[in-house]
RNA sequence: GGAUCGUUAGCUCAGUUGGUUAGAGUACUUCCUUGACAUGGAAGGGGUCACCGGUUCGAAUCCUGUACGAUCCA
């Protein structure tokens, strides 16, 4: 068969994606083996990959494909969730472009049309998740909004609420006007922007309204609550302010009176040292109103207008009706002054709206109980985070400090809220309108006075996270039917791999789902969701930008798999990818990933082109070449394996690549590669396509397409030996003498190739080699190889210096070159000197060492013992190195 | 403002409990196109490990501080 003269990945990675899925080798189902279980942290159905979940999704092809190779029942469950703020806007957005309004639309209708959006963009996610090659199971595809999941997620929400721990009550929390909807405290995001501090003067009125003809000026960041203003407060100990007991100020616009009171709170050095106080619109001021008994005047409707409360410029946007209200308060004289002040705002996560405080009736998560499990989980050690802990003690910090959790959503996109309300506004939780029903009836102990179909169901839909938070759980029906083979077999799962951007959305409440869904009767490491979590770092661009829809600096994942292939991509982006830390993407890396799958192939048309011309095995060959391969790869077996339980998978890869191209590229394939059209021997023949399935198969994790294509044109495969499911062979152990051989070797050879390179002496100059080494009987094993390698027609061993040779020494050792070219050996001398002089700084530093007395006192003797060995070696070397030099003069 | 982490070659990063005069990749320089591969080969140059001080026989590594940067939280 005639191979391509470079490797063509679109050729390929289709063909082997329906080869494994038509075998089913990424299907689980529980058998004898121990499992390994990875849940895919959900993207949401709106969207598309992103370089991060790129990474995210590799990483965790990796350690699935490892895992799957090495014994374990693999299991990785993909799906989506359906968030609920994002897609409903995708849907109210479409319906808009449709000229529907979803206002117009009852909640069923609307429902369908999301599903219809869902089943349309829902499916992108996926195909983009099987480019990449990941080896999920796609008959356990997951999808938040499914019939089981969401019975789960009703099912936790009435079982908390009966415990008590989900509660319904008015708080201030974080509202979207955009998208009408409450978020919780996670979902605001909080950035610096440049504002402005409006210097607005008070009138001051005694008790009985009376002007005084003072005034107080206080500093505002937000003019247009003004009129929601109960109080004006300046702290007791600020004397600029302490004749002021008793005083009533005036709200411009609407003068109303208001009290001034006082408090610690306010910080006498901020602005004017007097705040106004907006009970409504603050969360500072609420708790000042609580604390004082003020009254609350909302003075925003929920899209941001301002409300009749506000007396003035009802209905009008918040912001256009702060100019508006600094425009009158001018007009009014009321405006002393505009300052730039650089303030933190809160955004919506979803809409990017800005996040207004706003009071309101939700339900709500009771946290505290949840956490305390939670944070013992881990610094227990059940369940390990990598890297290195780093995030241990955000970890810790969170879940410390935990607030209720805020899961209503005036949205329609999600689970319903299962609460009943009567009609007269009491309410029942219930899975059912006839349960609650039955609930009403039975609280009452008598008839009531209403019928079923009068209960009126909660309208508002439940925070998508109170339904992922059951993710590892669910997949599995791990809520809706406990104790089912699945759940005992898969649960919990091995390891999560995710951003650590989602630390308290996700990880955090999915351990406590966890611990709170399987009864505390279990032991702690039956009950976590997973054992390890392994966060990867963000992906940004080359100027170390994140990567947002909004910079455009993220590339579409389809078109670099188009441009590389899906292998030089995973590569990519593992090997810039050191662990947990964030990664900088740059194209460059992929280049270097479509290199090595050509270098690959390259490697493979080598050794293709020697089978047709094997000559019988004979016993007389030369094997040293055979032995070292086979001690290197052993060698890294040993450093990929203590790498993977550390999860350093971009080390793991550096290694591996450095073993396939230097080792057995640069270096084996030369060492045994026959002469122009000559046979190979049938044995090192055998052995080379050997090592090269085996690294075929190190690399697959990685590399599943170009590995798989060349295990498969390596050989004859029967139907099922598939690289893909080949079972790792334990790792032999490596040969440390035959290793220190071939350092020995691949050093002379670079010494000569530089000696001759200096000399300008053409690669195709035959020389005529002499050694002088103590090590002869490991030169003459070697022999064989240097010669060709440094293309030397003759190898001797001499005693001492061979008159007008050309000198190289390399470690203990020297070697004579001699050629009938005319060479001209000047530098050579330098050359020497510049090594002698490092050569003996050296020395110093050891020997200076050595004769410390407190060093070798206090020193561990291995160490000491280390220091002499070096003194000895060092000293051999110059020695050498003199006397090579004393033939010179 | 608080907390955490980081600062090593032009760039991106390794450097495991302190112990060879600090390693990769990439970029750069020189040479090499006939037989796997120029998406390649042979070789080379390049770092007082952010800074100050301390601990130690010995510090990129441990400690105090400074500067700068990042992330999270308020």
């Amino acid at each position: 068969m005639e191979l391509s003269k470079n490797y063509i990945p679109a050729a390929t990675e289709e063909k082997w994606n329906d080869h494994w899925q038509k075998k089913g080798y990424f299907h689980s189902r529980p058998d004898g083996r121990p499992s390994f279980t990875v849940v895919i942290p959900p993207p949401n159905v709106t969207g598309v990959l992103h370089m991060g979940h790129t990474l995210n999704e590799t990483v965790q092809d990796i350690l699935v494909r490892k895992a799957r190779m090495s014994g374990f029942n693999a299991c990785w469950v993909p799906g989506s969730d359906h968030a609920s703020i994002a897609t409903e806007a995708k849907v109210v957005g479409m319906l808009k472009e449709r000229g529907i309004d979803k206002n117009q639309l009852t909640r069923p209708e609307f429902m369908e049309y999301a599903y219809e959006w869902k089943d349309k963009y829902g499916g992108i996610i996926y195909s983009q998740i099987r480019r990449l090659g990941c080896s999920v199971d796609w008959d356990r595809v997951s999808f938040t909004m499914d019939k089981d999941y969401y019975d789960a997620v009703i099912k936790i929400f009435i079982d908390l609420f009966g415990k008590g721990l989900i509660y319904r009550g008015a708080r201030m929390i974080h509202w979207d006007p955009q998208a009408k909807t409450a978020l919780s405290d996670e979902e605001v995001e909080y950035r610096d922007e440049q504002g402005k501090l409006y210097y607005v003067a008070y009138p001051i009125v005694d008790a009985k309204g009376k002007a005084t003809g003072k005034s107080i000026t206080i500093a505002t960041q937000r003019p247009e609550t003004i009129m929601g203003d109960t109080a004006i407060c300046v702290n007791p100990n600020d004397e600029r302010y302490s004749g002021l007991k008793g005083a009533f100020a005036l709200v411009p616009l609407v003068n109303r009176p208001v009290p001034i009171i006082f408090d610690e709170y306010v910080d006498p050095a901020f602005g004017t040292g007097a705040l106004k106080v907006t009970p409504a619109h603050d969360i500072n001021d609420y708790n000042l109103g609580l604390k004082h008994g003020l009254p609350i005047i909302d003075t925003l409707n929920a899209d941001g207008t301002l409300s009749p409360a506000a007396e003035v410029f009802v209905g009008m946007d918040r912001f256009t009706a702060r100019k508006k209200v600094v425009e009158q308060l001018k007009t009014d004289g009321l405006l002393q002054k505009e300052e730039e002040h650089l303030t933190r705002l809160g955004f919506s996560q979803r809409t990017n709206a800005v996040v207004e405080p706003r009071i309101s009736t939700q339900w709500f998560v009771k946290m505290k109980e949840l956490a305390e499990p939670a944070l013992r989980a881990v610094t227990e050690g059940h369940i390990r985070i990598h890297p290195g802990d780093k995030f241990l003690a955000t970890y810790k910090y969170w879940l410390e400090n935990v607030k209720d959790w805020c899961i209503s959503r005036q949205l329609w996109w999600g689970q319903q809220i299962p609460a009943w309300y009567a009609p007269d506004g009491s309410f029942q939780v219930a899975a059912t309108r006839d349960e609650a029903y039955a609930q009403f009836v039975a609280t009452a102990g008598s008839p009531v006075g209403f019928a079923p179909d009068q209960l009126r169901q909660d309208e508002d839909v439940l925070d998508t996270w109170f339904s992922s938070w059951l993710w590892p759980m669910e997949v599995f029906k791990g809520v809706t039917d406990p104790g089912n083979p699945d759940i005992r077999y898969y649960y919990p799962t091995s390891v999560l791999v995710t951003g650590q951007d989602i630390i308290f959305f996700w990880v955090a409440r999915m351990i406590m789902a966890g611990l709170y869904c399987f009864p505390d009767t279990l032991p702690m490491a039956e009950r976590i969701p997973f054992r390890d979590v392994y966060f990867t770092g963000m992906v940004r661009d080359k100027q170390g930008r994140k990567m947002s829809k909004s910079l455009g600096n993220s590339p579409d994942l389809l078109e670099l798999i188009d441009k590389y292939g899906a292998d030089a991509v995973r590569f990519g982006i593992m090997i810039a990818s050191p662990a947990g830390n964030d990664l900088l993407f740059d194209e460059a890396a992929l280049e270097q990933g479509r290199n090595f799958n050509n270098k690959l192939w390259n490697a493979l048309k080598l050794v293709k082109s020697w089978e047709g011309r094997q000559s019988p095995a004979s016993a007389a060959t030369d094997t040293f070449a055979i032995t070292w391969m086979n001690s290197r790869i052993a060698q890294v077996r040993h450093t990929i394996e203590q790498a993977f339980t550390e999860f350093r998978l971009s080390e793991a890869l550096k290694t591996l690549y450095s073993l396939i191209w230097d080792d057995f590229c640069g270096w084996y394939l030369e060492w045994v590669k026959p002469g122009f059209e000559q046979p190979i021997d049938a044995s090192i023949y055998r052995a080379t396509v050997g090592f090269f399935e085996q690294l075929m198969q190190l690399l697959h994790p990685y590399m599943p397409f170009v590995t798989e294509e060349i295990y498969h044109l390596l050989g004859e495969r029967a139907e099922g030996d598939d690289l893909c499911v080949l079972q790792f062979a334990p790792v032999d152990a490596a040969d440390a003498a035959v290793l220190t051989e071939g350092r020995l070797l691949t050093e002379a050879i670079t010494a000569l190739r530089d000696a001759r390179n200096k000399v300008q002496l053409k690669p195709k100059e035959p020389v005529k080699l002499f050694i002088q080494s103590e090590s002869e009987s490991i030169f003459r094993r070697l022999q064989p190889v240097l010669s060709r390698q440094v293309n030397a027609e003759s190898i001797d061993f001499v005693a001492e210096a061979v008159a007008g040779s050309l000198a190289v020494v390399a470690g203990k050792d020297k070697y004579y070159i001699v050629t009938e070219q005319k060479l001209d050996t000047g530098n050579q001398k330098e050359e020497l000197q510049k090594e002698l002089l490092r050569l003996k700084g050296f020395l110093d530093s050891v020997n200076k060492k050595l004769s410390n007395e407190r060093f070798v006192q206090n020193a561990n003797p291995e160490v000491v013992g280390l220091e002499r060995k070096k003194k000895e070696d060092a000293e051999d070397k110059i020695r050498t190195i003199e006397e090579t030099l004393a033939t010179l003069n």
